[in-house]
RNA sequence: GGAGGGAUGGCCGAGCGGUCGAAGGCGGCGGUCUUGAAAACCGUUAGCGGGGAAACUCGCUCCAGGGUUCAAAUCCCUGUCCCUCCGCCA
């Protein structure tokens, strides 16, 4: 949710920053504001009623302690009757306005940094940074969707017979490499980044959701619980991380505040059909671990880029190549002012990757979820920023070290800081 | 799933139709006293939305949403959550 102040004193320039975004919002801004002039209008009237009808009501009580029980009595409930029917009809209409601008104001998508590079699509975003060199091979390398069935460690047919397609089993191997990389990556962060580890709900109700922006506008995303249930399965760990907080003032010395949780995620992909249908690289489940932070608004910059650096010592240390992409605004996540993606070279796809997208939302989310704090701990809540980032998603991380670390013979070596949690495995070898 | 009990300010807890945004206690903050601290005492201490440059002022808020009433923390209905007992269960 945009600021309201912001809104109401620099609407033109608020147009013009959500223009560089993909979509429309011209009719929904103007909307807003009409609802919040209209809101705006009513609520004197409402008021002065209200103060009316409190007035009446201790002059009846008066009257009775003085004993008076004839026509003034009568005539005085009279007109608090009348103010009552008033204030009835202005508070219809204060439901349904406010209504109105909710709608709008929820549909509305963040303002983009000023250090955002204006675009369109992916071709204008910019790359920041490269760590490693692809590597090279004398052989032709394979994709991961070869790699995996031949050394025994994914399974996408039998997904399909229990499930669905878009899913996958791991088995064997492949599902304790799946477990070993969570395990590192959460070691890392709570040991080494001072993240607390969360295990939350795997399902998430719609105010959740509505704080994060998943909700209303993205619904066609996520899988819905069936039956007599407010409940969706979430599509990120951010979704619970981010609401741990919701409604909360928190202790300004105590930001800023991070979380790690590693969850599966669950989305629909609805619309995506054609794109990556082949591997692990866009599954309606797959494995991540999400960093979140709660900042204050003067650090949370700074808690941005140490966020995506925590978030590219994953790769650093499993010794994936990878570069680092700032996102243009039309690019963009719905929530997010800023973003960076980490994109890890990915040998079967000729191509570097999207693994892990880390966002400062600024106040965008602690608004819809009402998350505040307070300076030292008293003085006038403010809303907090919220940051997140995948650290890093699971599945994607299997796939580049198969295609990273293959040899010539099918075999997968493991990068060295995974065998503590493989029992001490080297080496992946093809099933024969 | 069945039967009861509950939800009040940062926390505990009173109030059970009228002047209650709400007694009292704890905690926090400021002060008096003290070399300093503790104790004691005094004062102060919710959020949101309007208006105002400000002092301030008006309204809303006692789990949420409806209703009754001139008037609701207080009465009625619905929902959510929590507790106790029974059943079931990893």
């Amino acid at each position: 949710m945009l600021d309201p102040a912001l809104l109401r004193e620099h609407l033109d320039d608020v147009r013009a920053r959500l223009e560089t975004r993909s979509d429309e919002h011209n009719a929904d801004l103007d909307r807003l504001m009409k609802a919040d002039r209209e809101r705006r209008a009513i609520l004197p009237e409402l008021e002065t009623n209200r103060r009316a009808r409190k007035l009446v009501g201790e002059q009846v009580a008066r009257a009775r302690k003085a004993g008076e029980n004839g026509g003034k009595l009568a005539e005085l409930m009279q007109t608090g009757q009348e103010h009552g029917a008033v204030i009835k009809a202005l508070e219809t209409r204060l439901g349904s306005v406010e209504e109105e601008r909710d709608a709008c104001a929820h549909t509305l998508p963040n303002l983009p940094h000023a250090s955002v590079p204006v675009g369109s699509s992916e071709a204008d975003n910019v790359e920041i940074r490269r760590h490693g060199e692809p590597p090279r091979f004398d052989f032709d390398p394979r994709p991961h969707w070869e790699l995996g069935p031949a050394l025994g460690i994914i399974d996408f047919e039998r997904a399909v017979r229990m499930a669905a397609a878009r899913f996958a089993v791991l088995t064997g191997t492949g599902a304790r490499l799946a477990r070993a990389l969570i395990n590192f990556m959460l070691d890392l962060h709570t040991g080494e980044h001072a993240y607390t580890e969360i295990e939350p709900p795997f399902l998430a109700n719609a105010a959740a959701l509505t704080g994060t922006g998943n909700l209303p506008k993205f619904e066609q995303d996520l899988f819905k619980v069936a039956g007599d249930w407010d409940l969706y399965l979430i599509p990120t760990a951010e979704v619970p991380l981010c609401n741990l907080h919701r409604k909360e003032i928190l202790d300004g010395r105590l930001l800023p505040a991070r979380y790690v949780a590693y969850t599966p995620c669950f989305r629909s992909e609805a619309g995506s059909y054609g794109k990556d249908v082949r591997g692990l690289i866009r599954q309606h489940q797959f494995d991540k671990v999400e960093l979140v932070a709660y900042a204050a608004p003067e650090t949370s910059w700074d808690v941005h880029e140490e966020l995506t650096l925590h978030a590219e010592e994953v790769l650093k240390r499993l010794g994936l190549p990878y570069r680092t992409v700032l996102l243009c605004t039309g690019d963009m996540g719905f929530a997010a002012s800023k973003t960076y993606d980490i994109e890890v070279w990915l040998p079967g796809h000729d191509a570097y990757r999207e693994i892990s997208s880390c966002s400062n939302t600024e106040a965008f989310q602690a608004r819809r979820a009402g998350i505040r704090f307070r300076r030292d701990g008293k003085g006038k809540p403010e809303h907090v920023h919220t940051l997140n980032g995948s650290g890093v998603a699971v599945g994607r991380a299997l796939v580049a070290i198969l295609e990273n670390c293959q040899q010539r013979d099918g075999s997968v070596v493991i990068p060295e800081v995974l065998r503590g949690y493989m029992g001490g495995l080297e080496v992946i070898e093809p099933v024969r």
